[in-house]
DNA sequence: ATAGTGACAAATG
DNA sequence: TCATTTGCCACTA
């Protein structure tokens, strides 16, 4: 039962579930919102709860920095945003010109 | 308390 | 361009 930590991320979930439906935001971008750093960010990220669309939180270069560890969640991601309207370049990465949140 | 790791980012060689 | 290093913060052993 203790598969969620006790540490609420509330602030970086809360500029996470800002994020709009169709747009991206790099961790970076959240870290600054939420004032956490990247790594705080990514490290959010894994506990995620519901109503957190965390495939919406790319790299900063618009690569999905996701995968490394669980394949599954990078194809996952890939579908999640394909659904919400950001489809990916033949690079494997969001056009962060196009799809990136302002915030 | 210490060391290692991680869904990052920017700088450096 | 690629590989390496450093900074940052939180979690696990």
């Amino acid at each position: 039962m203790n598969d969620k930590p006790p540490r609420p991320f509330d602030a970086i979930y809360e500029a996470v579930r800002a994020i709009p439906a169709g747009r991206v935001m790099s961790y970076g971008q959240v870290g600054v919102l939420a004032g956490e750093t990247p790594r705080t960010v990514g490290w959010a990220m894994t506990s995620a709860p519901d109503g957190v669309p965390w495939h919406r939180v790319v790299g900063a270069d618009g690569y999905l920095r996701i995968g490394r560890r669980s394949p599954d969640l990078q194809r996952l991601q890939r579908d999640l945003l394909a659904a919400e309207g950001i489809p990916l370049l033949e690079n494997g990465c969001v056009d962060m010109e196009l799809y990136q949140a302002e915030g």
